[in-house]
DNA sequence: CCTACCGATCGGTAGG
DNA sequence: CCTACCGATCGGTAGG
C-alpha cells in the first residue's frame, strides 16, 4: 500500500506503466469489456434506437468513460453490426442445438421427428430468443437493420440465411401434407412476422407463457391432418 | 420574363415584400405547408428513422428553409405526432369506408356479409394502408412508436382502439364457428403481426400483389369450416 | 483504457 | 416563412 507512491514527486511519467503484465488477465478483460459494451448497446439501442443512444450513454453503462467504446469499436456501426452478429451468432447456436435435442430425444423413442413437432421447436425456440433472458440483440438485430451498412449488411444476412435455412424443409413438408395452405416462402414470412412482432406487445410478467405463445402459433398457422 | 428583373442594382432591399397578399390563397399554403412536411417528414422518418432525421433534411424536402418547420410544428415531436396522427385518421377512415362499402354490396344482393368477407375485406384494407401508394404513415407509427412521448401517444392510441375495436367481433366469431383456432386476442396479434411485417420485406415491384397476399393469409390463418 | 479536446451538426429561437 | 444565430450534444481522436 504504502511502498511505491512514499516518496512525493519522485517521477511525473504516467503511471500506466505501473501494473505487471498480467497476460491471461488481461485477455479475459478485453473480452469482458468488448463484451459489456455489446450488451449495454444492446439494451439501449433496444430501448432507445441506435440514433438516439449516444456512445457517452453506452460508455456510461458499461462502467466506462466517454472515449473508451472507441478503443474497442472502430466507431458507433462497428458496436452495432457486433450486437447483431453476436445476437445471430447465438441465436443460431441455440436453435442448431434446439434441433439437434430434440431430434436426439426422438431417436432415443425409436421415431422420427414429425414436421409439425420439428416446427414446435423452432418456434419455442425462435420465441426463446426474442423474448427469453438476455434477449436484447435480435429484437436490436430485426428493428434496427436499417441502420447498418450496406457491407456490414451482407456480413449478418449469411447468419440470417442459414438460421431461416432450418425451417424451410420444414414449411415444405408441412404444405405436401396439406397442414400448411399457401406458399411456403410466403408461410415462412408471414410466420416470421407474427413471431417478430410479439417483441412489441409481450409482457413477460402478465399473459401467455412462450409455451401458450408456441401452442397459439401451431394452432393459428397449421392445420388438422385430413 | 424580362419586366421586372431587367434592371440590375435597382434596389437592395431585401425582395420578400414583393408578393401581393392573397388571402385565400395563403390560407390554403398554410394547409398545404403543412401537408406538405407531414408528408417530407413520413417519408424520411420511414426511410432512417425518426432519431436519425433533422429538421432541416425535413424542411428541405419540403422546399423550405431550416427554421421554417417551426413555424408550423412547435418541436420536432410534434411533427412525428402530426404524421402519426394523420396517419391513424386516414387509415381509420378508409377501413370504415372499405366495411360500409362491403356490406352495402352485400345488402344489394340480398346477403349478410360472412365473417370471413369481413375479415378479407380488413385484410386487405390493412395491407393498402401498409403497402399502398403515399403508405409511409402507418410503418413510421409502428415502427417509430417509442420516439413519441407519453402524451402523444394516448392521443393515437384512441384512434388505433378504434380501428382494432373493427376486428374483435369478426375475429370472435370466427373463432366460435371454428374457422379461427387460438384465444381471438392472441391471434389478433399475430395476424397483425404477420401483416405488419410486409413492410419489412415487400417489395411493390416484384413478388405477389395485395390480392394475392391477403388470399395467402387467410389460407394461412382460418381453417375450413367443418 | 482515461483526459482533454475538436469540428460538425442539431433542435430551436428572435426578430422581422 | 426567412435570416442569423445560440447552446448543447455528438462521434471521434491524440497522446498518454
Amino acid at each position: 500500500m504504502d511502498t511505491d507512491n512514499a516518496q512525493p514527486s519522485e517521477t511525473d511519467q504516467p503511471r500506466r506503466s505501473r501494473g505487471r503484465p498480467r497476460k491471461s488477465e488481461d485477455e479475459r478483460d478485453d473480452g469482458n469489456r468488448r463484451q459489456a459494451l455489446m450488451r449495454a448497446a444492446a439494451k439501449l439501442f433496444r430501448q432507445y434506437g441506435f440514433a438516439a443512444t449516444s456512445t457517452r450513454d453506452i460508455a456510461t453503462a458499461a462502467g466506462m468513460r466517454s472515449g473508451s467504446p472507441f478503443y474497442h469499436f472502430e466507431n458507433k456501426e462497428a458496436l452495432l453490426a457486433g450486437v447483431m452478429h453476436e445476437g445471430m451468432q447465438s441465436a443460431l447456436r441455440r436453435q442448431t442445438a434446439a434441433m439437434d435435442g430434440a431430434a436426439t430425444a426422438g431417436a432415443a423413442a425409436r421415431q422420427t421427428l414429425s414436421a409439425r413437432e420439428c416446427l414446435r421447436v423452432l418456434v419455442r425456440n425462435h420465441l426463446e430468443v426474442l423474448l427469453g433472458p438476455d434477449s436484447d440483440f435480435i429484437p436490436v438485430m430485426l428493428y434496427e437493420w436499417r441502420s447498418l451498412s450496406e457491407a456490414q449488411r451482407s456480413e449478418v444476412n449469411r447468419l440470417k440465411a442459414d438460421y431461416e435455412a432450418a425451417w424451410v424443409p420444414v414449411l415444405q413438408a408441412l404444405h405436401a401434407s396439406g397442414e400448411l395452405k399457401g406458399e411456403p416462402g410466403l408461410a415462412r414470412l408471414m410466420l416470421f412476422g407474427a413471431l417478430n412482432w410479439s417483441v412489441q406487445w409481450f409482457d413477460p410478467g402478465r399473459q401467455a407463457s412462450l409455451d401458450d405463445l408456441t401452442q397459439t402459433t401451431l394452432q393459428l398457422f397449421l392445420k388438422d391432418l385430413a
